[in-house]
RNA sequence: GGGGACGUAGCUCAGUUGGUUAGAGCGCUGCCCUGUCACGGCAGAGGUCGCGGGUUCGAGCCCCGUCGUCCCCGCCA
């Protein structure tokens, strides 16, 4: 391979096979870059040694297929490029051969400048040949590697579930495959292996996992496509501390394939701390997190400043982002969010004028420095938004949770903003790209990934738009036995065993301890408004297996790429999967989806009715 | 479904207040060059300014619509 030679090699005959990287023409000596997955090397075409292999050098271009035969030699001094892996050594050509031509490719893979994304995946071929993306499929290999082999150490089974499933219109739209034998029936692609996952439990597997394709026809994002890798794994007789354990240590595994180490045990917080602390179920602990303000202000300012007083009162800090104008202040704005009854205060010396004490005493209390941008954000009393505000005791109601989300997401959308300035992001960035996997070296990954446990989750949110208690995880969730009493009563106050992962202001898995006898998933399914009737038609089979001797079990699943995509140092999902849509749910290489035939349609049953 | 950013040469981008023939770098083509490695030198080709309409004496620039890509909200148990 190109990339592997080095001074040892000297003197070895090599047929070196690879895609023409870059051509140095010098007249009667010819440098060609080679290049293949492993790397580059030099190929040096000299007209007095090989005449005819300078000529057909003459006529390659970037992106040719081409054999190089010959001997492999230390360069001169002068001539080493330390730059390179194969710096110090050459290919002494005797022969070259052209193995394909190729079009005009729309962009060159060895350039530092990348294309426009639209273009890169109409011609993802080329894309990946760039060497970060052949980095990054080599670092998602070794990762899934170094994960299956963890789980499989510790005792897990890697065992398939289908992929044509039964629909269960619960949480996602599904996507639907038509059958063929059974005019007018679908198959639904699994959202999850959710329920095969609890059956393999009941079918004495102890301990399964999957790298399981997920399907779910929801609008894209960033860190999401329709079509997705979970690490997805379930237990027999799991406290969660076992499902913690077994993760944490796939997770250092993973890490340490792509040269990080990864401290264990991962800290821990209860979803209202998260909230409280972050205003995010998925908080980033690489920056300062949300400060109680209230006690900075006194009796009647709130009247004054229009902040209501039943709702939390709350400061957080970017560092370092220095002075901003008022232009650049109100540039702002439109990141926080109106809809959710909250306002906030950025301009501290206009506070100050009416409330010297007040400023001082938040900038006190947030332990903000010289240069530190500075948010208050309150509930806006004149901005009632519809949510329940029916408090039990020690959990936070619908409306303080929006206030806290309104701070979390404001302070996120502005830690993005000014990434440049805080620089804690970068420290993520720097460790990535100085980690090299395949030294062997581990670089410490404690100050740029910060992975946290959310626990104590409430096991029901309250829907507006229907007036029904939805699961907040999903309905096979087991609520804390302490709470099952207030099941019917209190369905807000209801806890359950479920858990998420959350890194870096990603949610990287959720996961919960199922409930395993009948009659308390009947239980759920009644608190949810689900008839008996409607539990049996959709999830009928379950229930049956339910009934035959189920043992306590639960687990949980881990976005494979979105762990690649940290690791990676990428900003979207497309960097780390082969071939994305795009956000409209395209893909513009083998231009998905398409019209069928009608023949197709008639075998499948379906007529068309509108095509916009 | 909603909000925002972007769309100019193969690629990356500039294009002033609406004003003559739309530019640069890279790439491409041809010629020259024996130590380059982002090689260098000389010459050259390359444009439906996403698309459609409007305003105007005149539109890459202003207005309306539309398409595409990206980001966000909704949505994602």
């Amino acid at each position: 391979m190109c990339g592997e030679l080095r001074a040892a090699n000297a003197g070895q005959h090599v047929v070196l096979m690879g895609w023409v990287n870059r051509r140095r023409d010098h007249g009667n000596l010819i440098f060609l870059d080679l290049r293949d997955r492993s790397g580059i090397a030099q190929v040096v075409l000299d007209k007095e040694l090989t005449p005819e292999g300078h000529l057909k050098g003459e006529q390659v271009r970037p992106e040719y297929v081409v054999a190089a035969v010959g001997k492999v030699r230390l360069r001169g001094k002068d001539a080493i490029n330390p730059k390179m892996p194969t710096g110090e050594i050459e290919i002494e050509a005797t022969e070259l051969r052209v193995l394909n031509d190729t079009k005009l490719a729309p962009f060159s893979p060895a350039e530092d400048a990348i294309a426009n994304e639209e273009v890169r995946l109409k011609y993802r071929y080329i894309d990946l040949r760039r060497a970060e993306m052949q980095r990054n499929f080599w670092l998602r290999h070794e990762i899934t590697r170094s994960i299956r082999e963890s789980l499989s150490n510790q005792g897990f089974l890697e065992i398939e579930t289908p992929i044509l499933c039964k629909s269960t219109p619960e949480g996602a739209r599904d996507f639907l495959v038509p059958s063929r034998i059974h005019a007018g029936e679908f198959y639904a692609l699994p959202q999850s292996p959710q329920i095969f996952k609890q059956i393999l439990m009941i079918s004495g597997f102890d301990r399964y996992f999957q790298v399981a394709r997920c399907f779910r026809d929801e609008d894209q994002r960033a860190d999401r496509q329709l079509e997705f890798t979970q690490i997805d794994l379930e237990m027999s007789y799991p406290r969660r501390d076992h499902v913690f354990g077994v993760v944490e240590k796939f997770c250092a595994a993973a890490w340490a394939a792509a040269g990080i180490t990864l401290p264990t045990p991962f800290p821990r917080i209860t979803y209202d701390e998260a909230i409280r602390q972050y205003g995010s179920d998925k908080p980033d602990l690489r920056l300062p997190g949300l400060t109680d303000v209230r006690s900075a202000f006194p009796d009647g300012s709130l009247d004054t400043l229009q902040i209501d007083p039943a709702l939390p009162i709350v400061a957080f800090r970017i560092p370092a982002v220095g002075e901003l104008s008022r232009k650049e202040r109100e540039d702002n704005h439109p990141l926080f969010d109106q809809k959710k009854g909250a306002k906030f205060i950025d301009d501290f010396k206009r506070l100050a004028k009416s409330f010297p004490d007040t400023v001082t005493k938040i900038r006190e209390l947030s332990g903000a420095a010289e240069g530190d941008y500075l948010i208050v954000v309150a509930g806006d009393p004149a901005h009632h938004i519809k949510a329940s505000d029916t408090k039990f005791e020690g959990r936070l109601s619908e409306r303080e949770i929006n206030v806290y989300m309104a701070a979390g997401n404001f302070r996120s959308e502005l830690a993005k903003k000014y990434a440049d300035r805080h620089k804690a992001f970068q420290l993520t960035d720097e460790l990535v790209q100085t980690a090299d996997p395949r030294s062997g070296n581990k670089l410490d990954g404690s100050n740029a990934f910060h992975p946290i446990w959310i626990v104590d989750f409430p096991m029901f949110e309250y829907d507006l738009a229907s007036g029904k208690w939805v699961p907040a995880h999903h309905p096979f969730t087991a609520p804390y036995e302490a709470d099952m009493a207030n099941l019917t009563t209190d369905p807000a106050s209801v806890r359950a065993d479920c858990y998420d992962l959350a890194m870096n202001g990603l949610e990287l898995g959720s996961g919960s301890i199922r409930i395993h006898r009948k009659d308390v998933q009947q239980q759920i399914f009644a608190s949810l408004g689900i008839s008996e009737d409607e539990a049996k038609q959709r999830f009928g089979f379950f229930l049956d297996a339910l009934e035959y001797g189920t043992p306590p079990h639960g687990g949980i699943a881990l976005g494979l790429d979105r762990i690649v995509m940290l690791l990676a140092g990428a900003s979207s999902l497309r960097e780390v999967i082969t071939f994305p849509k795009t956000a409209k749910a395209i893909d513009l290489m083998a231009d998905a989806p398409t019209t069928v035939s009608d023949q197709q349609l008639r075998e499948l049953h379906l007529k068309i009715t509108q095509r916009s």
